[in-house]
RNA sequence: GCGCCCGUAGCUCAGAUGGAUAGAGCAACGGACUUCUAAUCCGUGGGUCGCAGGUUCGAAUCCUGCCGGGCGUACCA
């Protein structure tokens, strides 16, 4: 489908040059990289160009008259000949093209040869990306907003690999600064508190229950030796814990990282200095009020911001440059973190600084995931982090399990809030989304095992076995095109960074084959497994093509494919 | 106040580079089970794309203003 475009898309605009020239027009085609899209409406055909309508004025003629036009270049084209049904001109302008059904079936002939790599695509061969996602503070267990995250960048990280990027998955462990030394005295005051010691949680400190049971731990491996231990050993044991219990909790969420990036690192190789004397070097600070400031108003931020505080003392910020720089150090051309939407005011200062050590705007990269609504029998459950409690992670994924809790959060747009339904999730029914997909993979499992029941051999059904010449319905062919589109829609995504494209592609593709599915029950001459063998191997052909596809999407998704449901 | 995101059917949401009569699912109503899984499918109704201007042959999409909602506006991480 992809070299089809590429093919329409370069006849098209060759055939645009000539008509400017016979025009004596300077036409430059540069600004339009595409001049073929794909009609929402099947009866405009397979492919539409709208070019008429968009050069009319350039080449001062009438849509109409410039379609006739390109009508007859396209038309007297061999190679275009050989897979192209119908070509015309349509409403103010448009030219609809249709496929042959010979080139629909070297569209199914294509997917059964490339198997697995059929959705392959160079789109973004060269680019080294850093994707940072998830990145949440080690002092408690991971929440449902980071669940989000997770799948998000996880998935965002397959989909970017399938487009050729070399994709590295990274998580920043905030273990040092403030907040780490906070952990560490209210662990020290639960541990104190269960030896019977006076001690109190510092206000401003961490009151989740989750530090009862770590003090618990320490307790019993030291007993009352515990109250001698220092508050940096309560710090550096609660992190670690943490640390360890967001890594088992990603690992049965299908999330893996590649590198668990320590803050810690960052301060301890002096790399905070380094590029302070750098920043410094290129007249990006300055000192007012005993404090150095990054000019980040420079770059559009609406205030410049601390960088070292009056007591000596680096601020956050300025350990995340020192971080985004080493990222641009390890070799990585371009960097893409996927933040909360608390953090968005944030990217102007970063960006800001990025710049400001050198690096392309266009290098770096936020994408803000918007917050997540739990709701339950339609009530929104309660999250409230102040007190201590908050959905965790864990219990969305044992409320509703990984396949569903991974669909449903990349089902929609990152940009928008997600009202994420646990009942719906936990459906066994078509109501559900996620079950519904892979229902179809599924019960194309369960026509395998009907087809070995009457002994047809489907271990070899490749193309060269099967004729698919006698795939004629018109939902066949429908179907054989949706799974046509399979590739660009990985490349979409890969290209606007967008994952939702591809569930929704992944529904509407078993939509399909479950309406296929149903017309044999009407229409017997439809059934896959039928009494002509030929036209039952060839339909084997067509939905074990399906299948890969199904199988693959979801793999991307992280979501198991089942074969029995 | 300023910044970012959102506003599309009763509900949850798709609508890639502006294109043809704005689409799904849920909910509502009506149909299809001697089956290759009815765990599914088909049909019907449902819209001032928040409002008002503008650009264009053409706007849900781009620009400006306004209205409504969320988030943010740290020398916290």
């Amino acid at each position: 489908m992809n070299t089809i475009i590429t093919q329409l898309n370069d006849a098209v605009k060759n055939a645009l040059r000539n008509i400017a020239d016979a025009l004596s027009v300077q036409f430059d085609d540069t600004p339009i990289s595409d001049f073929i899209e794909m009609p929402k409406d099947k009866n405009h055909g397979d492919f539409a160009t709208t070019a008429p309508l968009k050069l009319a004025k350039l080449f001062k003629k009438a849509p109409r008259d410039i379609a006739a036009l390109l009508c007859d270049r396209i038309k007297s084209d061999a190679s275009l000949a050989k897979i192209l049904k119908k070509i015309e001109i349509a409403g103010p302008g448009f030219i609809n093209f249709s496929l042959l059904d010979s080139t629909v079936h070297d569209i199914l002939q294509s997917i059964l040869h490339q198997g697995q790599n059929y959705s392959r695509n160079s789109s973004l061969l060269g680019q080294k990306i850093l994707l940072e996602f998830v990145s949440a503070n080690p002092t408690g267990p991971l929440n449902a907003v980071s669940a989000r995250a997770a799948a998000v960048g996880d998935v965002l990280a397959s989909l970017l690999h399938r487009c050729a990027a070399d994709v590295h998955r990274e998580f920043y462990v905030n273990d040092f600064g403030n907040q780490v030394n906070l952990l560490g005295k209210s662990l020290k005051a639960r541990c104190l508190q269960l030896l019977n010691h006076s001690a109190d949680i510092p206000a401003e400190g961490y009151h989740g229950e989750y530090l009862i049971d770590m003090a618990k731990d320490l307790i019993l491996k030291y007993g009352h030796a515990t109250t001698d231990k220092s508050e940096d050993f309560f710090a550096d044991y609660a992190i670690a814990t943490n640390v360890a219990h967001q890594k088992r909790d990603l690992t049965n969420y299908r999330v893996a990282f590649d590198e668990w990036f320590s803050e810690k690192t960052i301060h301890q190789n002096n790399l905070l200095e380094q590029n302070i004397s750098a920043l410094k070097k290129s007249n990006h600070l300055y000192e007012k009020e005993e404090k150095l400031w990054f000019r980040s108003t420079d770059f559009g931020d609406e205030l410049d911001r601390v960088v070292v505080r009056d007591n000596g003392i680096p601020t956050y910020f300025m350990a995340d440059i020192a971080y985004h720089q080493n990222k641009y150090e390890r070799g990585y051309t371009r960097l893409i973190d996927i933040w909360g939407p608390d953090h968005h005011g944030y990217i102007p200062r970063l960006s800001g600084a990025i710049q400001a050590l050198g690096h392309p705007k266009e290098s770096f990269t936020v994408l803000i995931v918007q917050q997540v609504n739990l709701v339950k029998d339609g009530v929104p459950v309660k999250m409230s982090k102040r007190a201590g409690k908050f959905v965790l992670m864990d219990d969305v994924i044992s409320e509703v399990g990984t396949d569903a809790a991974r669909f449903f959060f990349v089902m929609r747009s990152t940009d928008s809030p997600l009202d994420f339904d646990l009942e719906l999730a936990k459906k066994q029914t078509a109501d559900n989304p996620c079950f519904y997909v892979q229902y179809a993979h599924a019960r194309i499992h369960s026509i395998y095992d009907k087809a070995r029941e009457q002994c047809i051999d489907i271990s070899n059904l490749n193309p060269s076995d099967a004729n698919l010449a006698l795939l004629t319905d018109p939902t066949e062919l429908e179907l054989i095109k949706k799974m046509g589109q399979f590739p660009s829609i990985i490349e979409l995504c890969g290209k606007l960074l967008e994952i939702h494209h591809l569930p929704y592609y992944l529904y509407d593709l078993a939509s399909l084959f479950h309406l296929y599915f149903n017309l044999g029950k009407e229409q017997p001459h439809l059934r896959i497994i039928g009494e002509n063998t030929e036209l039952t191997k060839s339909r084997l052909a067509l939905i074990s093509a399906l299948k890969n596809i199904i199988q693959d999407g979801l793999a991307l998704l992280g979501v198991s494919a089942p074969t029995s449901m």
